[in-house]
DNA sequence: TCCCCTTGCACCTTTGAAATGG
DNA sequence: ACCATTTCAAAGGTGCAAGGGG
C-alpha cells in the first residue's frame, strides 16, 4: 500500500477532458437530492438507529437508497457514500437509553464507498433511484473487502457525494457536492441494544422475516428455548399495534432523548420547528438550535411528512471550481420555502487546490476532543456542500497506485475498470473507493462551527494499509 | 461480574440457471 | 428455433443465543 504522500498531487491543470468536460461543464443548476424510504429511516430513527457491523460486512437496513435531480443529463457523475462519526464519544446501552461511555476511539481507516454505475450521465442517476444495497459495514479494521469500517458503539453519518467527473481520474479536479440527511445516523452495533431497533428489523426487513412473530413461523419457535421471556412478551404485545410503515406510539420518545438532555446541555423546550425535528430525530436535540438549519431543507415543517426527505443544492449559475464563494449568498430555494433565518452565519468556501495541503489525512485528534471542545458533530438539518474534490489520483500508466482498493464492480466496460485492481478474487466486493486519495472536501472551507470538525474527515481521507 | 464481540445456527430472500410450455 | 414462464438449488442476508475474552 503505498501512502497518498507518494502519490504526488497533480497540480498541473489537468486536460480539459478530464475536467469533468471543461468549465463549462460547472454550469450547473440546482442539484436535489430526495431520500427514499424516508418514513422508514424516519421511524427507526424516532427509536435510535442501530446498524450492526460484523468482521464480514454486514449491510445496512434500512440501505441508503435516493433519488437525484437537477443534474446534467450528459454530464458524467460519480455518486459516493462515506460516513462520518458524530461525536467524539463512545456509547453505551444503559437499559433504555444510551449514554456516553467515554472518548471515541481513534477513527478507523475512513473509506468511501462508490457506487457501482459511476461514472454515469446525470440522466441515468435521474431516471431512477441510486441504490447502495450492497454497501457494506464492518468493525475489522484490516478488512480486505473495502467495506466501510466503522467502531462498535459509535455513531456515525452516513454522507453522500455526487461529483461530477466524467471518470474517476478526474475526480480530484471535479466539482462535488455533499449530502446529509439527519435520519440516517446510526449508531454501530455489533448486537442490538435497543429491542426495539430488533423488533423494526425483523418486521421490515425481508431476510428477518423468519423470525417475525406469524403463526406461519412456528417451526423455528419450537426449537427455542425461551430466551428472554419478558422480550418475547414484549414483541408479542407490539406486533397488533404497529402498522405496515408507522411506529408504535412509544417509539416516539428517542432513547438518545434522555442522554442528549444531560450531555448535551440542550434545553428541552424548543421553538416548533425544533419540536417537530426532536419528535423526528433523536439526534435532533444534541444539535445547537441557534444553528439549527432544519427549516432551510424541504424536510422542515410539513415536508418532512412525506416520504422521501430531499436537499436541494443552490449553486451559482457558473460555478468556478477553484474559486471561493459563499454558500450563504447563494439563493436557497429550500430556505425560502422554510421561511425561517436559514443557515445563519452558514458559508462554504471552495478552497482553492493551490493552497490545499498536497494530502490530508484524517487527524486522530479530531477525536482526542473532549466534551467542551468543537467535537465532531452532525451539521444539524439537511446538509449540502458545493465543492471541489482534491483527490489525488494517479495516472491510468501507473497501475497498483491506485489498484488496492478500487475494481471495476460490474463491467470492464466502465470506467472504473480502468483502474487495475487487487489480484483477482482478492477483494471480492469492488464496489469500494477506499479513501486512499487525498481530497480536500469541502468541509474545509465549511465555516460553521458545529461542523468545523468535520474538516477531520475528508471525503477521501486515506486509510492505513 | 459485566460488557462487548465472535461464531454457528436455522430460517429466510434473492438470484440465476435449467427446465418447461406455447 | 425462439421466447416467456416456471421451477429449483445455491448463495447470501437475517437475528438468535451460547460462549469467550478483556
Amino acid at each position: 500500500m503505498q501512502p497518498i504522500r507518494d502519490m504526488k498531487p497533480n497540480f498541473s491543470v489537468p486536460s480539459s477532458s478530464s475536467v469533468a468536460g471543461g468549465p463549462d461543464s460547472y454550469h450547473q443548476v440546482n442539484v436535489r437530492m430526495t431520500l427514499e424510504d424516508s418514513y422508514l429511516w424516519k421511524a427507526f430513527h424516532e427509536v435510535g438507529t442501530e446498524m450492526i457491523i460484523t468482521k464480514q460486512g454486514r449491510r445496512m437496513f434500512p440501505h441508503c437508497k435516493i433519488n437525484l435531480s437537477g443534474l446534467l443529463p450528459y454530464a458524467k457523475y460519480i455518486v459516493l457514500v462515506d460516513m462520518v462519526p458524530i461525536d467524539a464519544f463512545r456509547h453505551k446501552w444503559n437499559k433504555d437509553k444510551w449514554e456516553v461511555a467515554g472518548k471515541a476511539e481513534p477513527q478507523p481507516p475512513c473509506r468511501t464507498y462508490l457506487h457501482p454505475d459511476s461514472p454515469a450521465p446525470g440522466s441515468h442517476w435521474m431516471k431512477q433511484s441510486v441504490s447502495f444495497l450492497k454497501l457494506k459495514l464492518t468493525n475489522n479494521t484490516l478488512d480486505q473487502h473495502g467495506h466501510i469500517i466503522l467502531h462498535s458503539m459509535h455513531r456515525y453519518q452516513p454522507r453522500f457525494h455526487i461529483v461530477q467527473a466524467d471518470d474517476l481520474f478526474s475526480v480530484r479536479w471535479s466539482v462535488f457536492q455533499t449530502f446529509t440527511f439527519p435520519e440516517t445516523s446510526f449508531t454501530a452495533v455489533t448486537a442490538y441494544q435497543n429491542t426495539k431497533i430488533t423488533k423494526l428489523k425483523i418486521d421490515h426487513n425481508p431476510f428477518a422475516k423468519g423470525f417475525r412473530d406469524e403463526a406461519t413461523n412456528t417451526k423455528r419457535r419450537a426449537h427455542r428455548s425461551q430466551p428472554y421471556p419478558e422480550k418475547m412478551a414484549k414483541k408479542m404485545n407490539t406486533t397488533d399495534k404497529e402498522s405496515e410503515h408507522g411506529s408504535p406510539p412509544d417509539f416516539r420518545r428517542s432513547p438518545y432523548n434522555a442522554y442528549e438532555d444531560e450531555h448535551m446541555g440542550h434545553p428541552k423546550s424548543k421553538d416548533g420547528v425544533l419540536v417537530k425535528e426532536e419528535r423526528y430525530s433523536p439526534w435532533g436535540p444534541e444539535q445547537d438550535p441557534s444553528l439549527n438549519i432544519r427549516t432551510d431543507s424541504p424536510l422542515g415543517a410539513d415536508a418532512r411528512d412525506i416520504y422521501n426527505s430531499e436537499q436541494l443544492v443552490p449553486t451559482p449559475a457558473a460555478y468556478q471550481p477553484y474559486r471561493s464563494h459563499e454558500y450563504g449568498k447563494l439563493p436557497s430555494p429550500s430556505s425560502s420555502a422554510g421561511g425561517s433565518a436559514g443557515r445563519p452565519g452558514f458559508e462554504s468556501r471552495v478552497p482553492d487546490v493551490a493552497t490545499v495541503p498536497e494530502h490530508e489525512a484524517p487527524k486522530p485528534q479530531a477525536l482526542e476532543m473532549g466534551p467542551t471542545s468543537c467535537a465532531p458533530q452532525l451539521p444539524p438539518g439537511p446538509q449540502d456542500y458545493p465543492g471541489v474534490l482534491n483527490m489525488s489520483v494517479p495516472p491510468a500508466s501507473k497501475p497498483g497506485v491506485l489498484g488496492h482498493h478500487l475494481y471495476a464492480p460490474y463491467s470492464t466496460e466502465q470506467a472504473l475498470g480502468q483502474w487495475s485492481g487487487p489480484a483477482p478474487g482478492q477483494y471480492p466486493p469492488p464496489h469500494h473507493l477506499p479513501a486512499e486519495y487525498s481530497t480536500q472536501a469541502v468541509h474545509h472551507g465549511y465555516h460553521h462551527g458545529n461542523v468545523a470538525d468535520w474538516s477531520q474527515y475528508p471525503l477521501f481521507s486515506y486509510s492505513c494499509w
